[in-house]
DNA sequence: TCAAAAGTGTTCTTGATACACCCATGC
DNA sequence: GCATGGGTGTATCAAGAACACTTTTGA
């Protein structure tokens, strides 16, 4: 690979945006970094992009390394390329952002990456870098994907109530929505199914559905446009 | 600036999709490449970032230094960052789209770029590395954008005619739209104002409009949202 | 006087919204 | 038996879709 470093090259990394619902709570998760700049700061899970793997990969690697999730759903967000972002040098960062299903992975990313913890975004604490920036850019983009396409169900567990879903939709939306209406809406689109367990609970149970993406990508081939 | 190189890094470039209308149809600029690899093919126009100025800079710069064109509207598209984009090394590519009102640059960009031409995206030659991939990914995204956001705008002259706009839609979402309907739509936005002057032509002259961009952010933060 | 594009309202249909009560269970 | 969340239908309203003819100009 014959190449002559006519400029030098920005650094190039990649940092994650892990939203996780927590009791009904949008978490995202951070990590406290250990090195200087920013020690003891949190920060997003990241890290520089090696020349042997695509971005996306990257992303993923990092993601297992840092807070042991892997086999997430991950979608590249936007990248980052301001001069002064990293008081070191010069790095531009492809930003991405995750969605977990908290509860299976709630304890095991708490044991493998000692660092790591979920942040309500209520109460998110100073970020490292432009750190802070890049989470509001993920959280928007979150908002805008939750109306427009099935998502939601990537923070859900595979099974779940009608009634987990909306207020999942509340939590991140952040309006009211009403049941019936809600209901009806999601319900008409078809591609919840029913599955014969129930929740339960101090009250009466609960139907459960899963998310038959099947159903679903036939739908879109025929023209339906996912809207909540 | 001390840094260890523990890894080789990928190089970074940007890419512009840069679209215009000209007659009624849309065009995508490219690029004949003079060099290896891909010489003599057709190419989006872009180049190597710089380590002292901003992703989004580095697009401007190489949009102004290929093709001439200068404060058109510029949007980032998407990161390109798969293994052998580049048969000769590791190159992580920023993906931008810029919209360009053809009538204004026509002349001028084709004498400042001699190797540059506007192609009709029914006409678009093999294109070079992945730019084929990189082209549909900003067409998606632009017939996206159009629908919820004022952008077709950046398309057009200053003052257009209310059919120029219909056709601007028809012809890039692909779909013949009722003219009623639409002249109601658009107009009930209230961000449309006419001008004195009136398009001529062999026909009945039509009344020119232009956007107003103050009104339009004016509604905008009392929660108005654009769709088309 | 003809061709070519501009301009203009009403009806119908569809989807969105608003709204209140009974049900099943665990404690 | 009571507290808690689960589950259901209808009436109203607003927005979108369908649709055809007259007007103005240049050639």
């Amino acid at each position: 690979m014959a190449f002559t470093y006519e400029y030098a090259r920005p650094a190039l990394t990649v940092d994650c945006v892990v939203f996780g619902l927590d009791e009904g709570e949008l978490k995202v998760l951070l990590i406290q970094r250990g090195l200087k700049p920013f020690r003891g700061r949190w920060a997003l899970p990241g890290g520089f992009v090696r020349v042997s793997e695509t971005v996306d990969d990257a992303a993923r690697r990092e993601l297992a390394e840092e807070s042991g999730l892997k086999n997430v759903f991950l979608e590249q967000l936007y990248t980052f390329g301001a001069l002064y972002r990293d008081p070191r040098e010069r790095v531009v960062s492809v930003a991405y952002y995750a969605l977990v299903r908290l509860a299976d992975f709630k304890t095991k990313a708490a044991s493998d990456a000692k660092a790591a913890r979920w942040f309500a975004l209520s109460n998110v604490p100073p970020l490292a870098f432009d750190h802070g920036e890049i989470l509001e850019s993920a959280i928007a983009r979150l908002r805008g994907k939750l109306r427009y396409g099935p998502i939601g169900f990537e923070l859900l567990p595979d099974k779940f109530t009608l009634s987990q879903l909306q207020h999942l939709y509340e939590a991140v939306l952040g309006v009211a929505l009403d049941k019936r209406n809600f209901r009806k809406k999601v319900l008409a689109f078809d591609f919840l199914v029913p599955v014969a367990e129930q929740a339960k609970g101090a009250h009466r149970p609960a139907q459960l559905y899963r998310f038959d993406s099947v159903k679903y990508q036939r739908l879109r081939k025929q023209g339906f446009n996912f809207e909540l």
